[in-house]
DNA sequence: TATTGTTATACTCTATAACTATA
DNA sequence: TATAGTTATAGAGTATAACAATA
């Protein structure tokens, strides 16, 4: 009997591995920090996506997310009682509601992605060598 | 009026926004690796946190997960409804329950460390040479 | 008195299915 | 027919509060 075959080089097994705990911890912290703001993650990520130059479409939201269209109904109703946002009628298209910031919404998302900017303690404490040989290679797994 | 004072590195901030992306995009990929077990993304952490060889106190699984106690209760209901896990009573303090991977539990959490471990094509495509020094930057972040 | 785990309750996120109104 | 968004419903995770058993 034959072992399953690992294309996978074990240097990346070894790399992923502590990324894999890092991220585990980084989830914590991110819940945390964005509930100072009364926010849920997934408002958080919302937020974030949102572009304060131009209405979104409510249909790119559950793209994004990965998610049934009905959630974003319902995430969208608490950002917008909340008057973090506004659902406007598209002009072209009047199925489609696209979402816009409000001033308060603005706000809170500039608050929201500077929680999220925050390098944690892990990160901030590594050396400038460091800092910008990791910037380099990781540079690289998005691009491509 | 004086701007919050940012006492991190600019090199860290880059650095910690690509690998917010990354993580962003692991999310989901997550979500549904697990998903093919059958297990839901907190069923999965719980089990990979499981030791097979020693009993662990539903107490140990709550700080982990640093959620209320009460959350436990039902998290590892729907784990022993499936048959993953047994609770047996501590025989030095009777108010602790331990959990206990059965057969099939273990064998679950097998396949579930299984899968997670598997580096993404966005960590396995790099080169060896990058994934060897990632791994040694990131070895500094989890010591110290 | 403090701690472990449970029950009850409420909120949010998520999936599915059925629906409306547009296209 | 297909798409955008809604409603209804159900399951899961999480928080709080009240509780029983034990320390």
């Amino acid at each position: 009997m034959t072992v399953a075959e690992t294309t996978t080089p074990p240097e990346a097994e070894a790399a992923w591995q502590i990324l894999w705990e890092l991220m585990l911890k980084q989830r914590t912290r991110f819940v945390e920090a964005v509930a100072e703001l009364d926010l849920t993650p997934v408002q958080a990520i919302v937020l974030r996506r949102l572009d304060p130059e131009r209405p979104t479409p409510m249909r790119e939201i559950a793209d994004m997310l990965r998610c049934d269209a009905s959630n974003v109904t319902g995430i969208v109703d608490r950002l917008e009682a909340r008057g973090a946002v506004e659902r406007r009628p598209d002009p072209t298209d009047r199925r489609v509601k696209a979402l816009v910031l409000t001033r308060s919404g603005r706000t809170l998302r500039r608050r929201a992605l500077q929680k999220m900017g925050e390098p944690p303690p892990e990160i901030a404490n590594l050396s400038r060598a460091d800092l910008q040989t990791l910037h380099g290679i990781l540079s690289r797994t998005t691009s491509r």
